[in-house]
RNA sequence: GGGCGGUUAGCUCAGUGGGAGAGCGCUUCCUUGACACGGAAGAGGUCAUAAGUUCAAUCCUUAUACCGCCCACCA
């Protein structure tokens, strides 16, 4: 009901104002066919706590959504559920297939914005975009070409990952790297000529021995000295002969020392052969199967790549050449997307050239343009940025921006922004207009590296991207720094010369209670959505952002954590049930009563809340959210409602606390809106207030609250009394409605008198002993108690009394310590001493005058 | 192999160069006129280990152990 109000009412949206400081988030795109998970919490719930808290400072602020096209996901997605009607991509034909991934994503994608608006997730909707609409297809293609004509991207054969279940390239940044185990085998190349001798490699991947075009050695390796330049037959067929070369690359310690080369299917024997111009004979389809296309592979052809290796290792063993096997772990290339194996395949592919690129994207960091926090994430972007190798951007699937490239009839590339563009140049260059366009779509991420600008119009010149690039921050996972940060960072300076963003936030993984990552398989994950059925989309959201730390990497999640959140909501619910069921009326919010007329309670709350609201907003603007959520907490709950709350109900309290509780209940929904939206809302229209939706009201202002330090000391002096008379009564057992004798040696004055009376059911009697201050002579009330409780009480004070007072004399006597210690310490330390030893001798006097009362009275 | 982070109460985690904290859990009491999804009181810790710096170390430095994350072409 609230949500469908504040959508209604265009809240959510914005139009650009240079009047106003621009608070712009862009909102990582989530998978079209995505659902709301965990992650979603720790990302998505700051975005919107920053929308909103920067809508109320007043600032044009605006969250600025969309949908991924996730080109592999979704693509598999429709091929799965074409396979359930017996179809295959290749039946339906191309365009068929697009328009049916088209139609999929309108009607069955985007569920995840639906289960947003349930989380209370407010990104301006009307400018929502999908990251294959016609704007953002066309800034992909003026990119492409662009950065074609600058010779930023290239075509050409390389080394790339072949995803052969996904049947398509992956980027570097796509695959995983998982510890497996395996075997090493040991696997003997006969001598050409001579069969007795020979050179024994290991390897792990026999089924790529077809392929091998060379055996290497470390030229300093002495062992194989006398081999070098000789040739060996190639097992199993031995039909081949092949060189032994020497190269620097090989580990003359690991296995054997000598390894076999297969330079069109290991990223390392590629290196080795361009550096010994060996041939490069691929052995493996894009099945991932054995083909003899470009060279024999005897009776292997059309092997899978597993069974070929089962194949391949028999037959070693019956020929003898099999000379050892042996248990191996090792970390193997996983995909991503599929977790199929990653093939290394040497491949004709579009590439974007990372040098020129990320040098700028560094240089941003360093020089402190781009900020990221947590620190430890820079450090991350940082190490990539210098590392970093050729992007690999052509993918063979289907769905997603189509690369922009024809081909003449000779293979020469055409790039072109439009098919019109295309013939042109064809026409003019080749004199033809017989061109074929590549098959081949973007990686998805090419797309959304153009996200914080495309989505303003670019390459048009609008009044969004006038006012709103760059955007303030970027909040994200750490996963996908590379994939993601790195690119739009590299792209948007090139593109728009600026940074995209001026602060990354990387917020943690979330793990399970016992720090396993959440998975369907493992049966660990937790559903948001039915949290926020169960606790409701604030307690949700609340128990996620309060486990948030700036520097943490990760936190624990539990479902207990939004149970608490809920009790605390609980908590909300019930103090405003109180307010409301008052005899008074609720006054205005935004007046307090006279300043003179103000309880001690009163200036207390007032001065708590000051420092609440300076520390909540210090807090976001720092981005620690767990931080803000914390101080909240601890105001709403320990302190508003465990102690003002509690001293509201003195009767001596009652003709300002409607004035107070009004106005301090409606800064705390206030300031506590942009993490729990629904609840502070209802609560905010349930009292008085002024305007149409919290989400509207000014942000609170510390300093349009009164405050007065020494009246909040002094409430503190009572808070304190009140617990050590508090655990006496628990000693001595009374009930909670048993009224104990208070004796408080000088008159503190009726205000005082009375909310102690209250807070600890007690009878106030005041004797008017010299020499106290009000405090002192709080801190030496006397409840009437039976006299060995107080006894005990007393020489367990003062047995705590003397420590304290022994370990500060030892200090001070260390002339050390008071030669070179800070003076302001020092004077800390003898003030601290002064005081235990007022207090020791205060218990002392009250100890020794019961024990003399005790006597006289026997 | 390289980089980063962590180790504080039974659990999850704050925190500070000078008197160890919170929430949950646990124990006892309380159906007190907002709230049992609550209130009050309480028990519980040589702040991973070792050395160093310092007048003083849970905090700074170094090393070690264990845990986690990221990166990486030793077959």
């Amino acid at each position: 009901r609230l949500y469908r109000c504040w959508e209604e009412n265009g809240y959510f949206h914005e139009e650009p104002d240079p009047a106003r400081p621009p608070f712009i988030i862009c909102m990582p795109p989530p998978n079209v066919t995505g659902r709301a998970h965990l992650g979603h919490g720790s990302t998505y719930t700051p975005m919107d706590v920053l929308t909103r808290f920067h809508r109320m400072l007043g600032n044009n602020a605006d969250w600025l959504p969309g949908l991924d096209h996730a080109a592999i996901a979704t693509e598999a997605v429709i091929v799965r559920e074409m396979a359930k009607e017996g179809l295959a991509r290749e039946d339906l034909g191309r365009e068929a297939f697009v328009a049916r991934a088209w139609e999929w994503s309108r009607t069955y994608g985007g569920e995840i914005e639906t289960q947003f608006r349930i989380l209370g997730f407010g990104p301006d909707w009307q400018r929502a975009r999908f990251t294959m609409d016609d704007g953002l297809s066309a800034a992909v293609r003026k990119v492409f070409v662009q950065l074609y004509r600058e010779g930023l991207i290239y075509r050409g054969k390389r080394m790339i990952n072949w995803d052969a279940k996904g049947k398509t390239t992956v980027s570097d940044a796509e695959v995983d790297h998982v510890e497996r185990d395996a075997t090493l085998w040991h696997v003997r190349y006969p001598l050409e000529g001579d069969s007795t001798n020979g050179i024994t490699v290991a390897t792990t991947r026999p089924e790529t021995m077809l392929g091998d075009v060379a055996i290497a050695v470390h030229p300093e390796d002495e062992r194989y000295t006398a081999l070098v330049g000789k040739s060996v037959l190639l097992p199993p067929l031995l039909e081949r002969a092949i060189p032994i070369v020497t190269d620097e690359k090989v580990d003359p310690t690991f296995g054997t020392g000598a390894v076999k080369v297969t330079p069109a299917h290991d990223p390392t024997d590629y290196e080795i052969g361009l550096r010994h111009g060996l041939s490069m004979p691929s052995i493996m389809d894009f099945d991932a199967r054995i083909t003899g296309i470009e060279i024999g592979v005897g009776p292997y052809e059309g092997l899978d790549r597993f069974d070929a290796r089962t194949r391949i290792v028999d037959a070693l063993r019956d020929k003898g050449l099999l000379v050892k096997e042996e248990p191996y772990r090792h970390a193997i290339s996983i995909s991503e997307r599929t977790g199929d194996v990653i093939e290394p395949l040497l491949s004709l592919q579009w590439f974007v050239k990372m040098e020129s690129l990320a040098a700028p994207a560094l240089q941003a960091y360093r020089d402190g343009r781009l900020r990221i926090t947590p620190k430890s994430g820079g450090k991350t972007y940082e190490q990539w940025l210098e590392n970093i190798r050729d992007w690999n951007v052509s993918r063979q699937i289907w769905w997603g921006h189509r690369l922009p490239v024809w081909y003449a009839p000779d293979d020469k590339p055409i790039v072109a922004e439009t098919e019109e563009e295309a013939f042109e140049i064809a026409q003019r260059e080749h004199g033809t207009t017989a061109i074929v366009r590549d098959p081949d779509t973007l990686d998805t991420w090419f797309s959304s590296g153009l996200w914080p600008f495309s989505i303003l119009g670019w390459p048009e010149k609008t009044p969004e991207l006038a006012h709103w690039y760059p955007s303030q921050v970027l909040i994200t996972g750490s996963e996908i720094i590379f994939l993601w940060v790195a690119r739009m960072v590299m792209l948007g300076i090139h593109f728009m010369g600026n940074v995209p963003f001026r602060d990354v936030v990387l917020t943690p993984l979330v793990f399970d209670a016992v720090g396993r990552k959440m998975s369907k398989s493992l049966g660990n994950a937790i559903d948001p959505m039915e949290l926020a059925e169960k606790y409701g989309a604030d307690a949700f959201r609340l128990s996620i952002l309060r486990q948030m730390r700036l520097e943490s990497q990760d936190i624990r999640y539990q479902e207990s954590r939004c149970e608490e959140a809920r009790n605390f909501n609980n908590k909300i619910w019930n103090a405003t049930r109180y307010m409301l069921g008052l005899p008074e009326a609720m006054p205005g919010a935004l007046t307090l009563p006279k300043s003179e007329s103000l309880t001690l309670a009163d200036r207390w709350i007032l001065a708590t809340l000051h420092d609440t609201i300076a520390r909540v907003t210090q807090a976001l603007q720092t981005f620690d959210f767990g931080g803000a959520a914390e101080t909240l907490w601890r105001f709403v709950w320990y302190e508003f409602c465990d102690w003002y709350l509690e001293a509201t109900k003195l009767p001596e309290n009652a003709p300002t606390r409607a004035g107070v509780l009004s106005f301090v209940w409606n800064n705390a929904m206030r300031l506590l809106h942009p993490i729990e939206p629904f609840i502070t809302e209802e609560v905010w229209l349930s009292l008085p207030h002024d305007g149409q939706t919290i989400m509207t009201a000014t942000w609170p202002d510390p300093l349009e609250v009164p405050v007065d330090r020494e009246a909040a000391a002094l409430f503190d002096d009572v808070r304190e009394a009140t617990e050590r008379i508090r655990n006496l009564r628990a000693e001595i057992g009374l009930q909670p409605k048993e009224r104990v004798v208070l004796d408080v040696p000088v008159n503190v004055g009726p205000d005082v008198a009375a909310l102690l009376a209250h807070l600890c059911a007690g009878t106030v009697r005041t004797s008017s002993a010299a020499g106290h201050t009000v405090a002192q002579a709080l801190a030496s009330v006397k409840p009437e108690a039976p006299k060995n409780v107080l006894e005990e009480r007393y020489r367990k004070e003062i047995s705590r009394l003397r420590d304290e007072v022994e370990r500060l004399e030892r200090k001070l006597a260390n002339g050390q310590f008071v030669a070179k210690a800070a003076p302001d310490v020092v004077a800390k330390e003898r003030s601290k001493l002064n005081g235990y030893r007022q207090e020791f001798a205060r218990v002392e006097t009250a100890l020794a005058e019961l024990t003399s009362e005790g006597d006289s009275r026997s």
